[in-house]
Parts: structure tokens; sequence; C-alpha cells
DNA sequence: GCGGATCAC
DNA sequence: TATGGTGATCCGC
């Protein structure tokens, strides 16, 4: 690549480069290891030919191609420059990166085999020795049979019937995928009770804890776990074992299916392992990274540091301290259940046959509007931000953003804001032909919060059976002496922006008032027949804390704990006495901001000095201080 | 803050 | 014959 290539060699070139682009993101998926890509590419180039799908995946190819070339560009004129500096600023950084390198905890990441497929299995043993596929116009997944014709997620179903003729394809039945997966959870939640799910068909334990009381070792614990899946389940499932969740992730994929992969916790078997992994197996590089990288010669996690030197003035200072914990093989030691994550967004869009009329295209809006409208209420929010999104026929994405004058989850008040930036988008594009609308709100304002309705005085203890997630066995005075104690510099960072939610909700109380009570109904009616796997249910209660619950229930009366603040007794539950204590403080805080003062300003402050307590305290939480190092979670790219 | 792009599943 | 939906993050402007 560094002379420019002639003419026919450069075309060959991009028709490589979509070819492979083709080729689908799931590419480095097990199952595809004795397949010819070189014949599979083909066939889909040739089925996909022609299509306005494909023409769109040319021009994005194209485009990606450029930017390569604007990337070496800039490396040939950074090789002129003297790199010293940039050499030592990343080796100071990996030096400072080493030191928070914590080989301490068993990090285990578990993803189901084939799950949607395995699951169809179940109740259809026929379809065992038969090429499938789950999913009609794309394939969400496929059976190990189907693999090996090349079919893959994420394919059009119709190119895949032309890599395997018989393959069979049989609609997605989430419900049953849901239930299938709340089985399994019942049986991880007794490796670790705070275990993340990642999605529907993976999560992450750590089971440090678990091997050290039942001496046991990480592989046995893991290979019990995966007997106890399969014979409870009847489904499969891989694991990955190692000090941290990026290591985990990458190790589950290495025995799929049926298979597990220990990583030593030791630093050398660490850095040998990431020296020779090819970027593209970590969480987070997909096609377009790993092209770019490539072209400037990384490609393992080991080439990262010969070109250590580039990386940030080529890709950007995330990107930088990104790859640069892939060459050290670091991540986050740290699992938390999925619902301890903050909430960021709610949207909900569908394709459909091509649409220009602009009536119909009013009534897909509004339609749209009613699905989001249902999703707010399910979860809880409105949005201050609201953004539509439209897909031309041509398959090129638009996205238009309006801030609405307060923050919206009804359908009407949802259309009547996103209409306007329809009718622009078809000022800008006349005659737009559209395949697909969405609508999604953003930076919310959450109206449930069980302290927000006790706050204002809206009736409800918690009942004894309340929410039983996150239960815990730890005993509460410890808590109590941290909680009417100091706190961290962290945790004020955090609990900072609760008052100005707060102030903006006081604000919009008035109007709330008359919501609150059918918002609660609907969402619990909602809540029942809900089930199309959006989201991840909370973590079950461990089977041993459910017996203990059981024998304390048949002998004893319920026992309690008291509130510091107020003396009401309150459920035996972690997080829901954590909420209560934090409910109990903010509102006497504020009572007392209000007598003293009616000033705003001034009861902000007092809020904020006096009121350390509205973020959720968990017994995992220390550290992370260092906020460049941990990512929060592992499915995002990056972290800041 | 907005819009485009990438990524995961 | 006709390539998905949900949610998150990062970058350049």
């Amino acid at each position: 690549m560094t002379s420019p290539p002639p003419e026919e060699e450069k075309v060959a070139d991009e028709h490589d480069t979509l070819r492979y682009s083709l080729l689908g993101p799931s590419l480095t998926k097990s199952g595809q290891d004795n397949v010819d890509q070189q014949k599979v590419s083909e066939i889909i180039y040739n089925a996909s030919k022609g299509s306005k799908y494909f023409e769109n995946e040319k021009s994005r190819d194209k485009n990606l191609t450029q930017k390569i070339e604007r990337i070496l560009s800039t490396k040939k004129q950074l090789e002129k420059l003297d790199l010293a500096s940039d050499r030592r600023k990343a080796d100071d950084f990996i030096a400072e990166l080493e030191l928070t390198r914590d080989l301490s905890q068993t990090i285990v990441h578990i993803d189901c085999d084939a799950f949607f497929a395995a699951v169809e299995e179940l109740d259809r043993p026929e379809l065992k020795d038969l090429p499938f596929a789950v999913g009609k116009g794309v394939l969400t997944t496929c059976n190990y049979h189907a693999r090996k014709f090349g079919c893959r997620s994420g394919m059009a179903g119709f190119v895949a019937k032309k890599l395997c003729p018989q393959l069979i394809q049989i609609p997605l039945n989430f419900d049953k995928y849901t239930s299938k997966a709340q089985e399994i959870r019942e049986l991880i939640v007794d490796y670790d009770p705070r275990f993340e799910s990642a999605s529907i068909d993976e999560a992450y334990l750590n089971i440090t804890e678990y091997c050290q009381k039942n001496d046991i070792s990480p592989e046995e614990a893991v290979e019990q776990l995966r007997r106890e899946v399969h014979e409870k389940t009847k489904i499969t499932i891989s694991a990955g074992i190692a000090a941290n969740a990026k290591l985990a992730k990458i190790c589950s994929n290495l025995n799929k299916p049926n298979g597990q992969f220990i990583l030593p916790s030791k630093r050398p078997a660490i850095m040998a392992f990431m020296r020779d992994l090819p970027t593209r197996k970590v969480n987070g590089i997909g096609r377009v990274f790993e092209r770019e990288l490539d072209a400037i010669g990384v490609k393992t996690c080991g080439d990262i540091y010969t070109y250590r030197q580039f990386i940030s003035k080529l890709f950007g200072e995330k990107a930088f301290a990104f790859l640069m914990q892939c060459y050290l093989g670091l991540g986050r030691t740290s699992v938390q259940p999925a619902e301890e994550y903050e909430r960021k967004s709610v949207g909900t869009e569908s394709t459909f046959g091509e649409m220009s009329d602009p009536t119909q295209l009013r009534e897909k809006l509004r339609a749209t509007a009613e699905e989001l409208e249902k999703d707010m209420i399910r979860t809880q929010f409105k949005g201050r931000t609201l953004c539509l999104k439209i897909k031309l026929h041509t398959y090129e994405v638009f996205t238009r953003q309006t801030i609405p004058p307060k923050a919206v989850y009804l359908a009407d008040d949802i259309y009547k804001f996103a209409l306007p930036m329809l009718s622009k988008l078809e000022h800008e594009f006349p005659g737009m032909k559209l395949r697909l609308l969405g609508l999604r709100c953003t930076h919310l304002a959450s109206m449930k919060k069980p302290d927000t309705m006790a706050f204002f005085g809206f009736k409800k203890r918690p009942t004894p059976d309340s929410p039983e997630v996150g239960e815990t066995m730890s005993p509460p005075p410890k808590r109590k002496v941290e909680l009417l104690s100091n706190t961290t510099e962290e945790e004020e960072e955090q609990w900072q922006k609760w008052p100005d939610e707060l102030l903006f909700e006081d604000a919009e109380r008035q109007e709330r008032e008359d919501e609150y009570q059918e918002l609660e109904f609907l969402s619990q009616e909602i809540d029942k027949r809900r089930h199309h796997g959006k989201e991840i249910l909370p973590n079950p209660t461990p089977k041993k804390v459910l017996e203990e619950k059981e024998s304390r229930e048949e002998s004893i009366e319920e026992e309690w704990w008291d509130c510091p603040i107020c003396n009401r007794p309150q459920a035996q539950d972690e997080r829901s006495f954590n909420e209560h204590i934090d409910l109990c403080l903010s509102r006497q805080t504020i009572r007392d901001a209000v007598q003293e003062s009616a000033d705003n300003d001034r009861a902000r402050v007092v809020v904020r000095e006096a009121t350390p307590t509205n973020k959720r305290r968990t017994r995992n939480e220390k550290r992370d201080k260092s906020g460049k190092v941990g990512d929060p979670k592992q499915r995002r790219l990056f972290f800041g």
C-alpha cells in the first residue's frame, strides 16, 4: 500500500474490501473455520450485486478507502517529524496503565451457543440435523449446520438461501428466548449474585468469591456451571475465564461451541496472548477500525506497541487509550447487574416498503410516536430531546433532533414535535422515498423512582416483597455508618447532577401529579405483557437467599431493618433499604433548606452539601476513580 | 449541541 | 426476490 498501485489492481482492491465488508460483521464468530471464505464471498457478492443495498455498501466502502488514504498520508507526514516525544508519551501512559493492572479477580464471560437456534431445537428436535436459521428477512442466528455453508447472523435471508438452498428459516419467538435465558440466569446467580447480563445470551460473572468459599478452581467452577446449565436447561454454553472482562470475552470465543478457555492471570501469559491476537477479536474493534489499523501495519494487539507513537495523532486520544489497554490486556475487573447502569435513550424504529406519500409518511410517524410512547411509559422516562431518524430508499441514513419546550413521552407530543423535522427533511430531499422511520428520546428525565413518588408524599410504603433485586447478605449496621459519614469525591461528582434533575422535576411537578397514578398503572400493565426482548430482566434472587427467606418466613415473623431517620421498619433488602434512607435524608434536608430560605440558589447549595445520598452504593464500588482506565461497560467502544 | 459513523448483539 | 432493531459512544464541526 506504500506505492500507488496500477489502475487495474486498485479496482480489484476496492472490490476486495467491498467483498470483505459484505461478508458481514460476524466473520470472526465460530463455526466458520472450515468454510471457504473465498467462495462464500463470491456468492454473497453476486447475490447482492446491483441492489440498492449493494450500491450503498459500495459507496460506504469508497468513503472508507478514502479515509484510509488520508490516514496513510498523515502517517507519512508524521514519519518525517521527530516522534520521540509521542513515543515517550505513549511509554509513560503504558507505564501508568501498568500500575493499574489487577490480577486478583477471576472474571468469567459466558455465551450461549447459537442461542435462538438452540432454543428452537428444543421444541423441534427434528431441526437438529438440518441447516436452519432464526429470522426471516435477516438472520439473527443459525445453527452450526447452516454455518458450514457460510450462513451467519446479520445476513439477508435470500443471500443465505443462495449459500444453502436447503436452509430452513423460522420466525423469531422472543418470549421463548427470554424465558429460557431467565432459566439460565437463575442458575448462574448462585455463582455470582451480582452477575452482569451483557445481552440476552451473554453474562459476566466474578467468581473470585465463589471459588474461595467453595475451595474450587476457576476451571472446575466453570465446568460445573456449564454442566449444571446444560443438564437443567439443555442449552450449551461457552465460557472464557480471565483476569478481566475484556480478556474473558475474547476467551469465551476460543473454544466454541460448548467449551471453555482459561487465560492464566499472570502478566507474561496475558502479554503473550495479546501479542498474537488479531485486533478484530477485541470487542470494540469492528470491520472499519480493523481496516484502518491494518492499513498502518497493526494486525495484532502486539503490533499496537510498534506503532504507539502514531496512534493518538491518527485516531485520537480515546482510541489511543483504548488501544494501549488492548496491547497490555487490561480491562475492567468489576461486574455489576445490568439494571445498575443508567439508561441514556429510549427509541423505536421500523423498516417498511418504500414510501414517499407525505400523508402515509405522517401516518407512519404517528404510529412510531405511539410505539415510542409505550416504551417511554414502560421505562418510565420522559425525553428532553427528541430524535428523528430516516433511511432513504438508497439506504442513506439521516437524523434530526429537537429540544421540545418540555420533556415528552406522550404520542401526541412526540408527534407534534417530530412532524416539523419530517417536513424539513421532505424539503431537504424533495420527493424522498423512505424505507425506515425511527424516533428516539435522549436526555432522559426519570418519572418513576420510588423515592420521587414517596418524596412528594405519594403513599406507598415498600412492601416486604417489592423488589428483591440485588439482595445481599451484608448486614445493615455497617451501611448506616458509611452512609452518615463522609463522602468521596467520586460520590459528589455523581450526585451533583441530581439536584438539577430534582429542580427540573419540581418545576414540572404540578403537571405530573395528575399523571402519576395512571402512569404507574399503565407501566405495570405494559410490564405484564412486555417481553419483546428490549430489556434484560433484573437478576434473580440466589437460590440460597431464597431458601433462607423461606425458612425465615416459616419460623419467625418477618424481620425488619429500622430506618435511622424515620425509624419506620423497612424490608430486609439492601437495595430498597438504601433507597428508603436516601429518600428520607433528601426529604429531611430539603425541608430544612426550604425552611431556612426561600431562595432557590441557597436551597440548591444546601441540598448539594447535605445530601450525598442519592448515589447507589454497591458493594463492589470503590476505585474506578481513574476514569480513564476502567470502562464502565464492556460493550462500549471507548470510555471517558 | 448536532449529525454522521461505528460497534455490539 | 428486494438486507433488522435497540442502545451506546466518539468525532468533527
